[in-house]
DNA sequence: GTCTATAGAAGGATAGAC
DNA sequence: GTCTATCCTTCTATAGAC
């Protein structure tokens, strides 16, 4: 059992100081030395930093969805969930005293050319916003309204991201209660 | 005129650097290669890397404001303003191969207390929302639509920044295209 | 104010013992 | 599979000559 502990320990540690410091200021010393572990330790579970990186983004990818599902488990209706994941991201960035998003974090991070890093963070985005697509269409909404299913689930999507971004950056709930308010007016 | 000359091509090879590749991905060896001047040189005129890094993002603040000046100088009407000013960040997406928001992904590099980063970028973030409520004051929008003055104004600003980190995500015009579509409709 | 040369620390990764 | 010890590179920054 304690190769799988050893496993624990990198991953955590890796996922605690790549999302608080940032990739690139993390370095590997710092890792093995707060996971207690040794260097080639680390190397035997994963082949080089980069390597540790794509597994925290597997991970982060799991984990989000998951906390997501049990965040809204009391949730029942459409609208409500809609709503419910404004809260859950309000929730995330206030535990973290707003770090913003991990997936956006590391593609500002990593060169633009870094395919791997950006097909996660796509995959990522893309089961967010599928999530929302399919949360408008059963809220059924009146098909007089100014906005199509299509148009208002991308206005829902990109409040949730702007809304994200500059909670990060102004330190605040605001702009995601903002958002929260508008898609409450146009649904 | 020799040490003017200097320090235009420090800025220049910084900003191209610091945006392509990233700050932390850019030493100081590869600046002053790329500039073709001394180390020395480089701390002739900046007391430290970071230092450089302060100056790079005053100067980007101007020269986006800027350059939006220069963008959007045939458009008359405020909606066609508003409307621009989509137009202008998409065209420099275009132009930079969708690397998205420079204060964004400083904002993502450095840490969390690095309070001189985050105030900058509050107030580029800050001084555009303004340039949006502004221009939305001047719609004379109608009392009886769905949002208020303020609310659409948020949104709009929203639409802009959810867009801009989609578009580089995705690598694509669409998000922000999308988001022009749903200010037409909303307005 | 610019240069050559170098200091001193930290980076990622590995050899070889056990 | 984990360890100690070490390799080589790259990093930011500075001393001292001109």
């Amino acid at each position: 059992m304690k190769p799988v502990v050893v496993l624990d320990k990198i991953m955590e540690t890796a996922e605690r100081l790549f999302y608080e410091q940032g990739y690139n200021l993390t370095g590997i010393n710092q890792i093995i030395e707060e996971a207690n572990i040794s260097k080639p330790s680390l190397y035997n579970h994963f082949k080089s930093k980069n390597d540790l990186l794509l597994a925290y983004l597997d991970q982060s990818y799991s984990k989000w969805f998951e906390d997501l599902a049990t965040f809204t488990a009391d949730m029942t209706t459409p609208f409500d969930r809609l709503i419910g994941v404004f809260d859950y991201r309000i929730s995330r960035q206030i535990r973290t005293n707003y770090n913003g998003c991990a997936f956006v974090k590391i593609s500002s991070e990593v060169s633009h050319k870094d395919i791997e890093v950006f097909e996660r963070t796509q995959k990522f985005k893309n089961a967010i916003k599928a999530y929302v697509v399919d949360l408008v269409k059963q809220l059924n909404r009146p098909k007089h309204k100014l906005l199509t299913d299509e148009e208002f689930a991308e206005n829902v999507f990109l409040l949730l991201e702007g809304g994200l971004i500059m909670a990060k950056i102004i330190k605040s709930t605001q702009p995601l209660e903002d958002a929260k308010d508008i898609v409450r007016k146009l649904v």
